[in-house]
DNA sequence: CGGATATCAGTGTAACTGAAATAA
DNA sequence: CTTATTTCAGTTGCACTGATATCC
């Protein structure tokens, strides 16, 4: 324990660094991540895995490349999502026959078996996330974060 | 380039994850902090060197156990960061005579110098990253941060 | 040939762990 | 003897680079 975020003894930031945007969607954003992992660690995956599945049940099949693409994902860590989803048989991945260049990830039932029991758990963590904040906050606070992040990649 | 967070062909992550509050403040984090290590970096340091300094200007000089208390730097991350700082005659790190133990860091006026021209840095990269927000509509986002943060660490 | 794909090996960084030497 | 501080060596997760074999 102790590990990621508890409350720690002496922890004081100066004003500095309090007031600065930056560093408080960066801190926020560990403690989310947090969040996040922890609830998908009880299915043994991490944020990426989760990302891969999801792309594949909204978006459908692609091809290693084009998934890296969609999530920017580097090429190389993709191989090594995909290689951990398919020991576990959420995600199969089979040669194209038009192009055998490709090799086509699709989602399998036990992946969507396990995206959904993912969501439900990510959904928690979201919950937790933003307890403080009333609905009409949160609607605020997504519109705030969606314009700055439109914005800030282009 | 393309490194970071250019816009990138075929980038079209799936409603799930752009939904999700978590998502968005960990994609804006990575944002913000690429801004802000660009702003640093023409200054050769890095963001937890920005972090050490303004504390000693804020908050005083520090053994380095405190300050990692104070920061929540890990102690062996910030014997690295010191050793950066010292090189560059940032800060001084003395032994404390009391407690022959501890080495008592404090800012040189070098380091307040660059301390000064690094936070004009900074501001401006907080500008950049909120500029397409009203100023009624950043202090909104400062408050929903703020509250949230204290409660997620609270 | 040029260009794309999947794969593998390796780099840089941030956050952390374990253990040593020194001193309270 | 126990605890705290500084230091060093090593680990893990993550984002990325370079190179290779294969195929269009």
């Amino acid at each position: 324990m102790s590990g990621p975020a508890a409350a720690r003894a002496g922890y004081d930031p100066p004003q500095r660094l309090r007031k600065q945007p930056s560093w408080l969607i960066d801190q926020l954003g560990r403690r989310a991540q947090d969040l996040v992992n922890e609830a998908l660690a009880q299915e043994g995956v991490r944020r990426q895995h989760f990302a891969v599945l999801a792309s594949l049940a909204e978006q459908g099949p692609a091809s290693q490349a084009d998934l890296g693409r969609r999530l920017w994902i580097d090429r190389s860590d993709l191989h090594a999502i995909l290689r951990r989803l398919e020991a576990d048989r959420r995600v199969a991945r089979v040669r194209d026959p038009r192009d055998r260049r490709r090799k086509v990830v699709t989602l399998t039932a036990v992946g969507a078996a396990a995206l959904e029991r993912l969501e439900a758990r990510v959904q928690s963590a979201q919950n937790a996330l933003l307890a403080p904040l009333s609905p009409g906050e949160r609607r605020e606070l997504q519109w705030l974060l969606e314009t700055l992040l439109e914005h800030a990649q282009g």
